[in-house]
DNA sequence: AAAATACAAGACAAATTTTATCTTAATTCG
DNA sequence: CGAATTAAGATAAAATTTGTCTTGTATTTT
């Protein structure tokens, strides 16, 4: 019941990028050097990320990654199911009726409904929030 | 981002035994039978059950499994996390205050937050809850 | 007492997923 | 051209999950 490393390394590698000024260009490089990732691990996960359109990716000398998106648009829940897949709690819920058999399974609704607290859990914050906060600055109520 | 195959039995499992009279012992043989699972799977996780307390077990020819709490009382996240361990969604947060470098790391409050509305997700439903709901039955209100 | 039944415990093993690494391209800049 | 950087895909090591199997222990029945 965790995010992966993947997707840790995807969100902090987008926090890294979201402090730099608007359009920088960043190398994996420099993003997997400031995360503590292992390069060519985040050089994997940036390309699922450029492939999925959240960044865009420039090839060359001059080349590397920049936003797509505004930080603030980009939720937690849009980059764990970029890289680890869609949010699915319970093998039975993978989405609203896919179970094999609804209406009699026992914990189908159940699942259903935990899973929805979590993708709003999950959609509420986002990449501009995660590099906004620092403890006591962050305006951002949180759940008590 | 799930739960373990062995949680799903796990629950499947004490949500079957929650629909009997309340005392009757179950046999593993027929609470794998009812919920699809391998047998020999199933006995090993209500071994980790019986050794948490959730359930009572007993040996020999008229053994078998029954509930050491009310079903009610028996919550979802109890459950998976006897059977999978402590909910942590990220590695950094592991409780309130075990990330490496809480004050300088940017996503440990996020996490944390976010982490606390799946445990409360998970804690608003009891094995009862899932034995007693039926679409439209249950007097349960979702989540919206 | 012996036999049958059911859980306990732990070793073992297969399958899957995660976490990478490496190599070979393709592209861009100077 | 040559250096820098991402793209794509094959490969592989490690960890986790999902089981199985065997042996032992306790209980009940005969």
């Amino acid at each position: 019941m965790n995010i992966s490393r993947a997707s840790d390394y995807a969100i902090r590698g987008l926090v890294y990028m979201a402090k730099k000024p608007a359009g920088t260009v960043c190398f994996v490089k420099d993003i997997a050097k400031n995360t503590n990732s292992p390069a060519s691990f985040m050089s994997k996960i940036f390309q699922t990320l450029a492939k999925s359109g959240l960044v865009h990716s420039f090839i060359g000398t001059k080349g590397g990654f920049t936003f797509n998106a505004r930080p603030e648009d980009i939720t937690i829940k849009m980059v764990v199911e970029i890289i680890d897949g869609p949010v699915v709690l319970n093998r039975c819920v993978v989405n609203k009726s896919s179970c094999q058999d609804v209406g009699n399974c026992d914990v189908h609704f159940m699942w259903l409904d935990i899973q929805k607290m979590l993708t709003k859990a999950l959609s509420s914050y986002s990449i501009a929030d995660f590099a906004a906060y620092k403890k006591g600055i962050c305006d951002k109520k949180m759940s008590d």
